[in-house]
DNA sequence: TTCATATATACTCATCGATTCATATGACCG
DNA sequence: CGGTCATATGAATCGATGAGTATATATGAA
């Protein structure tokens, strides 16, 4: 095991659902951790917890206001994300709306299928 | 325990890097098992299992050739990501050129950093 | 100073998933 | 048919991590 060990990639920071609930709520504005944890219904512990794995990878940044640690989006590691994502765009250049029944179907389908 | 589990969204299937590696690969052609084996250096063993969940996750399908089995790109679930990132994208919409710097820093920094 | 609020951290536990090893299935080839 | 290549699957192992509980730190108020 690395000295370097703990480098998540951005992709396994985002793999958490809480963590993705947390980072949309900052996309509409700046938010406390105590408005987090009432409007995602979440534990202070939890946010407290998850906020520290997005802050050491670069995904919020905070504020200080009294009590209030203020938290912010920073951009650079979700623009990595949509960067890898470049190449496969030209699969879904042409189809548009391929997205939509997708996740339709999503919505309730068991799981385990075949190819094809 | 909900009889719907183990439906992994998403974000979690491309959370492992091995699958990113695999997808990248794909996302320039198809790709029968044993050359995603031999182009990636890893088991075939290994190999099979990724591509068992990214197929289930719907990442990906195959095609029977003979005794080989070629895979290629199912855009939908990546599609999924990608409107995921939508309300983001005006933070990066101004500063066009900050996920460069936040690359090249990334390629060597050690961890755990403070807010700022 | 004492109490209340806001947030962070340490510890433990349980779960989950990636890897490895062994084996199974199926197709082609002599 | 027997053998070998290509791929899939099952079981055991092992490490990572999310959640819960308890507690620590810091700020403000009385």
């Amino acid at each position: 095991m690395s000295i370097y060990e703990g480098m998540e990639s951005s992709f396994a920071i985002i793999a958490e659902p809480n963590r993705r609930a947390i980072l949309s709520l900052l996309a509409a504005s700046e938010q406390s951790v105590g408005e987090i944890e009432r409007q995602l219904r979440m534990p202070q512990t939890s946010v407290s917890k998850h906020l520290r794995v997005l802050r050491d990878a670069g995904f919020v940044e905070s504020r200080v206001e009294a009590q209030r640690r203020v938290y912010r989006i920073r951009p650079e590691p979700l623009m990595e994300v949509d960067a890898w994502l470049a190449p496969f765009r030209r699969y879904w250049a042409t189809h548009v709306d391929a997205l939509e029944r997708h996740l339709d179907r999503m919505a309730q389908t068991p799981k385990k299928g075949g190819s094809r």
